[in-house]
DNA sequence: CTTGAGCTTCCACCTACTGGAAGGTTTAAG
DNA sequence: CTTAAACCTTCCAGTAGGTGGAAGCTCAAG
């Protein structure tokens, strides 16, 4: 399949695509026209990177990422330290949301849209850390 | 307060304090000898920076993230509905962390850092797409 | 067989930092 | 008091991760 129809399943800019592959983190068969050709574990791998990126994970991470669904990783118990160790990384990033969702709600909630003078939002702001 | 105090509160750097400072996005006061000076309410807003960009957020989006925390927003129905797109936005996210957790928990728990050949990581991967 | 969409590479530009130099300030130790 | 470490300042260059656009090739439709 060509680049225009990955970039449509796996919601990645073909631009993007392409640099990927520049640097070594995904890289496409060619047709014969010359033509990048992904199959469907492209397309799973680039979805992927779509949603790990997406997650504010960089470059580096998504490769590791990554190296945990090839073969030649498998192998190796640092494999295993490592998807531990992400795995914390995103309960962390989880627990973030779920703190970020708190304050905007809180906003929506309380502020609504007229001309109330007063807001709560520093305080759901200010969550974990001293009192102002 | 002084950045590197504020830098240790935010999880920010201090370079990328002064970085935000100068493209317009939190500006600091200034002590008498020159040196920027951070409130609690600083504090609260560099952590709140600190979080929304490590979740993927860009720097406009936490630009119009912290302009709802500003009184000249508020009188506005805009900022509620503002608000409330980055609320779906921030359920998505979640969704696609439970979802990347499920990958690596799988993964974790099926390729045991031993040498078995065989791995369902692909299958979890392939997740909302179309079967191979 | 031409027109347009889609592909290729290459190069420049953009966003969001990050490192380092050069120099002023504050704190703590001698 | 002074000197050294650890701050802080600005400025400038470099890096990471794309993104836009030009020039040219390819493919499917009319």
């Amino acid at each position: 399949m060509n680049i225009g129809t990955a970039s449509d399943h796996s919601g990645l800019p073909p631009k993007t695509i392409r640099y990927y592959e520049e640097i070594g983190l995904i890289k496409a068969d060619r047709a014969p026209n010359g033509y990048r050709d992904y199959s469907e574990t492209h397309l799973h791998k680039l979805a992927f990177l779509h949603r790990a990126r997406g997650l504010g994970f960089s470059i580096e991470e998504c490769r590791q990422l990554l190296a945990l669904y090839e073969d030649k990783s498998r192998a190796s118990g640092d494999v295993k330290e490592l998807a531990e160790q992400k795995l914390v990384e995103i309960d962390r990033k989880m627990l973030e949301l779920r703190e970020l969702k708190k304050s905007l709600g809180h906003l929506v909630e309380h502020c609504h849209g007229d001309d109330r003078p007063d807001c709560p939002i520093l305080d759901s702001l200010a969550e974990g850390l001293a009192p102002q």
